[in-house]
DNA sequence: TATAAAATTGTAATAGTTACAAATTTGTAA
DNA sequence: TTACAAATTTGTAACTATTACAATTTTATA
């Protein structure tokens, strides 16, 4: 059940609590992108005492590892996103739903003849996705 | 001076006040992508009775509009562009500047075959800037 | 099992943004 | 040019997401 999350944990030297084995394990089996709050709220269902705090320290602890990514695609709260292999997003406008868009750019290296250092990628598209635009035309 | 605000103002049918002229101004000539805040504490300089909710009023119509972008690469405060064609961001985590990146990518269009409609293109990079890398070695 | 270091909790503070009502300004038409 | 309705600006207060912090509890280790 948890042995997969421990395990990414020690992985990293990261001390086990279940609050964090919780967060991770919430990640892993939802990726729908979700807010701090909406961890939150669900997880404080089977553990009534869970602090807000605590899943933002979690999620903290976790991002710092690159076990998750957090996305800053809304612009008024963070996303969370169990880390894959990279990959864009995309935001409808309508039903606010945020959709893995599973294509890598295959330029994008072509972006750091500036000279920095790129630690981290992030496509966002933003529009109307399929589902809202079918419902428009009914 | 004014003039070409005045004129894009009137384009697109956006009733012409000062203060819209001031930030539309601002954000031509500074495109280092400031915050509202950044907007507003310098404009007050010659408009002490500026109100922040006029900037941000402001920033809304001409983004709406579709005459200024806002970029929400920093995750906790939006930042504002002067429209100009695609282009990508860099946000360096040392310094904190944000750098455009001036290649649009060409293989975008791909990322569209979900039948999404797509009307905004963000490419978020994120790392440590030529400058900030130069300095780290001396 | 004892202990030091680290994590959790709850509350309070902070930062960015938005809501709202009163006063002012804008564009238009007489 | 003046008058007026509609829209904008202003200032303040509210709101939301996130962070700071101190007291309590838990974890990893010896």
């Amino acid at each position: 059940m948890m042995e997969q999350y421990v395990k990414i944990l020690k992985e990293h030297a990261i001390k086990i609590t279940p609050q964090r084995l919780e967060v991770l394990k919430y990640l892993d089996t939802h990726r729908n992108h979700p807010t701090a709050y909406e961890i939150y709220e669900a997880l404080k269902k089977d553990n009534p005492s869970l602090s807000k705090t605590t899943v933002y320290n979690s999620l903290e602890v976790l991002q710092r590892h690159d076990i998750i990514h957090s996305l800053t695609i809304s612009g008024s709260e963070l996303r969370y996103d169990f880390r894959t292999e990279v990959h864009h997003h995309f935001l409808c406008r309508k039903c606010g739903k945020i959709i893995d868009i599973d294509v890598g750019c295959p330029y994008m290296d072509e972006f750091l003849n500036g000279g920095h250092r790129v630690e981290e990628v992030h496509g966002y598209f933003k529009g109307i996705c399929k589902e809202c635009l079918k419902k428009k035309g009914e």
